[in-house]
DNA sequence: AAATTACGTTGACATTTGTCAATGAAAACG
DNA sequence: CGTTTTCATTGACAAATGTCAACGTAATTT
């Protein structure tokens, strides 16, 4: 149990066996149907989801009615509607299963007492947001600068996972594009 | 000296003036004429900028030649390019002063010292580096969610002093749009 | 195995945004 | 103060993307 979560932890910060334990004692297991809400828009995040195996998407609803999709994330990655986590705020964003997952939760008054206990967790907590940090920069520069061929081609790279699990108009949405955009951009491609 | 700079630290974080004596030893002033860069694409971000006084712009050179401003930085706000700043690769983004501005600069190596030596410079980088974050997400949202129209109304509610003072062709690059679509979002509103 | 649902592609057409160029006003420069 | 540069607006036209609908295939459900 939570095998990856110390995994993925230790890369960034490395753990005593003591420390793991006690960190331990501050998760807690979360399992989710494919389609079951992890987060509705409105409740209040009160966990960050650490996915131990499954597949996720965070999405909020824009005012014709579409679903755009912020996030996925997919085994060893972290998901949170992280401002309503932080702030006690609705959450702005609904988080789904797109597959059956296996969540590791980290409730609110745990992330405070574990900044106030362990230094280590200050650390792994500025690493993890500093790099999703510069991911969402550099993925708003890459809106503005290259076309959604040059987009999907980069995103299939850097993701190719995320582009088999995931169907394409969450692939789609997820870069901001109809479903019908993003076939063409594939079309363009593929005749190159 | 480095008023604003201790001003805004000790929103986030409170110091002793002990603390402050020596952040102050890692800190370097600088000034900028406008148009002078502080740094250019191709080069390694060696500094972290923060301005005491001023108006600065950062941006990347799109494929057909185009500036696109990803972020601006007026009195209390750090700029930087961040990734090449951790990492000493080349920088992606060139910044440089949009009016005659003071700058408090901390370089590599003074920040990876005042992470091992004061526990308060990490928790103020986590919750600056969060904070940023939380920013990136809204506004790459919002991208896909609102009109034009709307985006403005917003950007002119939450940065009133942006507008002001940066003319409204950066503006436009900001949010991704040419000017003559700015101009245009702008007529739309005025005739609501 | 049959029925139903989900998905990806495609084309026609509408809407939005970018490109180009011109104009007038404001700001900056000498 | 005169000259030059910068900026914002506007319109015509081109290009890109969204909307709508239809179709065939794959996956899921019954």
């Amino acid at each position: 149990m939570y095998e990856l979560f110390f995994r993925k932890f230790n890369e960034k910060v490395p753990l005593t066996h003591e420390e793991e334990e006690m960190i331990k004692t501050y998760l807690t297991p979360k399992k989710l149907r494919r389609k079951q809400y992890l987060l509705q828009e409105g409740d209040v995040c009160k966990s960050i989801a650490f996915v131990e195996k499954g597949a996720l998407r965070e999405y909020s609803i824009a005012e014709n009615g579409n679903e755009q999709i912020i996030q996925f994330a997919i085994e060893g990655w972290t998901i949170s509607d992280l401002y309503s986590f932080l702030t006690g705020e609705p959450a702005t964003y609904n988080i789904d299963a797109v597959e059956d997952s296996e969540l590791v939760l980290l409730s609110k008054s745990a992330h405070e007492e574990l900044l106030r206990k362990l230094p280590k967790y200050e650390t792994y907590l500025r690493l993890q947001v500093t790099g999703a940090y510069l991911a969402l920069q550099k993925r708003l520069t890459s809106v503005n600068t290259l076309s959604p061929e040059e987009r999907y081609a980069n995103f299939t790279q850097l993701y190719p996972e995320l582009v088999q699990r995931f169907p394409q108009h969450m692939i789609a949405s997820h870069m901001g594009l109809t479903p019908e955009t993003l076939s063409r951009a594939r079309r363009k491609i593929k005749s190159k």
